[in-house]
DNA sequence: AAAGATTGAGTTATCAATCTTC
DNA sequence: GAAGATTGATAACTCAATCTTT
């Protein structure tokens, strides 16, 4: 046993930590056994949040979402730097509107252009320019630098929390994680 | 040194995690000290949208949001069931206009009322109604039983991963989580 | 008919500007 | 003037409906 987060209201002299708060409120409603559960997902979508705004703040001088930068990314690492619309979205995990959106706005920056697949007419595809190569390159060192290298964790705790949120993924049925 | 996972592109056979080929691409292009770094914070932004769909399939049946259902929630823990708009959005970390658009739905909905604070006229008071509890105690019983204590991981997991969450929302100065 | 993509409607979040009260 | 909240404008996502091509 370790010690237990204060509960104690009258420490108003730092601010408590909500999370905390909620957990021991959710004990103290005799929901224990949901708690730490609960505790984990705020937990999850609270520091998501905090990601993705420092992220886009820093990406925003260069006109960029961190989807429109995905797009972007995933463009750059094909042979052809292109991809069908379709595709771009199934690897991605998101909608065929939203790609639709964020490759219309990446074509009005001129970063992408699109055309029609020569072989199935049906098909779009999405193909990154020298200007959203030079742009995608500054982004990802820079994001590289300033955020991914920069985690607070050492290297055996970040592989130790990658296993973890896989086996939440694989519980929640990640399309792009089969449990097969 | 442990075993690095596997970037052989040949395993065409079961679709690879995209997150992992993403860090596979990172290694190759050189970004090695970025690639873990990269592939947690992808990950996290993927377990968080899982969650928040399958939480939202769950409430929408109850004409809830999650950003709703927690409103609610903080309301039915205070004593009074009672709170200025302004200190809600300081607990939730939610901008003052999100707060006050789902307030409005909440109103609309009859799950809240709103008042005037008789100390400060400037301050308008949240105050969950009869309605509002029912609604929140049924939301509150059926996330704890189909997604809050069905976590599938043993519990000193969910520990270790609140504490390393916790590690990365400090690093991000997040608010509720004061350094000092 | 089915696949692939786009469009339009509805919802939510953020930001700047505004309005009231202190 | 500053604090607290709301409003209006903008952007992004989701869903259903539509359009073209297979």
């Amino acid at each position: 046993m370790k010690a237990e987060p204060s509960t104690d209201p009258s420490s108003a002299r730092r601010p408590i930590d909500p999370i905390e708060l909620a957990r021991s409120n959710w004990v103290l409603n005799g929901w224990g056994s949901a708690a730490s559960g609960m505790a984990l997902i705020t937990a999850l979508m609270r520091v998501q949040q905090l990601y993705i705004s420092d992220i886009e703040r820093r990406l925003r001088p260069f006109g960029l979402t961190f989807a429109r930068f995905e797009v972007l990314r995933l463009l750059a690492f094909t042979k052809r730097g292109e991809l069908p619309v379709g595709k771009i979205g199934e690897r991605l995990q998101v909608h065929p509107a939203s790609v639709t959106n964020a490759v219309q706005r990446l074509e009005d920056a001129g970063l992408v252009r699109r055309s029609t697949h020569p072989d199935d007419r049906r098909s779009v595809l999405a193909h990154i320019t020298d200007s959203g190569r030079t742009a995608v390159e500054a982004c990802t060192e820079l994001l590289n630098e300033t955020v991914f290298s920069a985690v607070a964790l050492k290297p055996e705790e970040i592989e130790q929390a990658l296993r973890l949120i896989g086996e939440l993924r694989m519980q929640l049925g990640d399309p792009g994680r089969p449990s097969e």
